[in-house]
DNA sequence: CGGACAGTTGACATAAATCAAATAGAGTGG
DNA sequence: CCACTCTATTTGATTTATGTCAACTGTCCG
């Protein structure tokens, strides 16, 4: 719970990310001229990296580990409402909103890079690329949000889980067993389903042998039935 | 069903809308500079405007009346994604996206005027005033995908209705008698319900008093009653 | 008057939540 | 390494919410 934050000053030049970065577009020289505070930022999983009603200085950039952007109901439940990785912006919200709309949540450690709202606001006014690359993102997020409301208003808790699951295998590609931070709960919280019901069908899911799960990692091994399921 | 459809070209500049459309920061001679044809239609209750997976050419501003874009399924049934009020935008993915994300269909006659993408899209780039409120646009379409991620994911039928209700009517302000287009069919598919559970708890509210309803017309006569029951 | 069709209502089936208890793991301190 | 604690997960029994099927009603409209 505690967070382990590491911080220095990024090398936007040299980073892995940039190509899928919303810098993507620009020359190495444009980067350079960006004259911009950017920080690279570690934290242990289950870190608190804003609150929802902070008031909004950063945008970041995820480039390690998994985030949950959780919004919390006045009776102490929650609604996970989406979940990134990496090479997903968060924070971003705080450009036109005084502050931040969910709560983010590291679900296991993360590497950010942070960007100052001020400095990016001025940046995409100059740089069309840019504020090109934070609209596509926009735009994308609203389609998945939108997707997800179908899935919610008209699918069963055995397909939006395993909807769920291979969507999440997406995210890692060539890899055979996936990094799986999220709890039980978590997943009930994503898919609007109590935490032992969550947990009837992913132990279902076990013992028909379409999944295998062991501390974190979780292995997909028929994901033609768990898309046969999905669509049901 | 069939598709009344006028058309003639709109002046823009005595736009009644003009204040709240995307065109709002701009000058009168901006406006007249524009060289954009933007044209005026109308469409009878019912007329499908465009359909999912078409080529995307234009956008439109609803200038009067209610539209659903609506997302079906393979197995026949659909979820409406967003209901549009007056003052609203449709077709807007079609910046970024070759094809429309929905298909969008008429509740009542409605008023358009249909702005051609290509044009629209160069005159985003040249006008950041333009750009930036299709932006804001968009933000308030993700903030509200969000909030009905959270009402479907946590809240049960009666609280979704009563939200619904009242989210409705602020639509409509200073309106006694609300216009509602809506069967019980469309009430059910945005709210992921089936039409009978609708229409029992819409009987429910109505044998309480809270809302009285006659041939496309509703009015709330308890709105503390409905928002005690979309909290609970 | 007679269809369509939307809405209502009832009886029943099913999905999912809730409550409660048992189990399994992971970490901790001796 | 073991005993112990704490927590997440699993499982079972039961309740509740919602869906499904079917019949009936009312209304609009030709």
């Amino acid at each position: 719970m505690v967070a382990e934050e590491g911080a220095k000053k990024s090398n936007c030049l040299r980073c892995a990310m940039r190509a899928r970065s919303i810098f993507a577009g620009l020359s190495g020289e444009e980067l350079c001229a960006l004259g911009m505070d950017v920080i690279d930022l570690e934290f242990a999983g289950g870190t608190t990296i804003y609150r929802e009603g902070d008031s909004a200085s950063y945008a970041y950039t995820l480039r390690e580990g998994a985030i949950k952007l959780v919004k919390s109901l006045a009776d102490g439940r929650a609604q996970i409402v989406r979940l990134l990785h990496h090479g997903d912006l968060l924070g971003f919200e705080g450009l036109h909103r005084e502050q931040h709309q969910h709560t983010a949540i590291a679900l296991s450690t993360v590497k950010l890079c942070r960007l100052d709202l001020r400095e990016l606001d001025l940046l995409s006014q100059r740089l069309p690329a840019v504020r090109e690359a934070i609209f596509r993102r926009w735009q994308r997020a609203l389609e998945e949000a939108e997707s997800r409301i179908v899935d919610l208003g008209t699918r069963r808790a055995e397909a939006r889980l395993a909807t769920f699951l291979l969507q999440w295998a997406q995210a890692y590609p060539q890899r055979r067993s996936l990094p799986f931070p999220l709890t039980r709960q978590d997943l009930g919280e994503f898919l609007g389903l109590s935490t032992e019901h969550v947990s009837r069908i992913m132990a279902d899911f076990k013992r028909r042998n379409w999944l295998r799960e062991s501390r974190g990692e979780l292995e997909i091994l028929d994901p033609k039935a768990l898309g046969a399921v999905s669509v049901s």
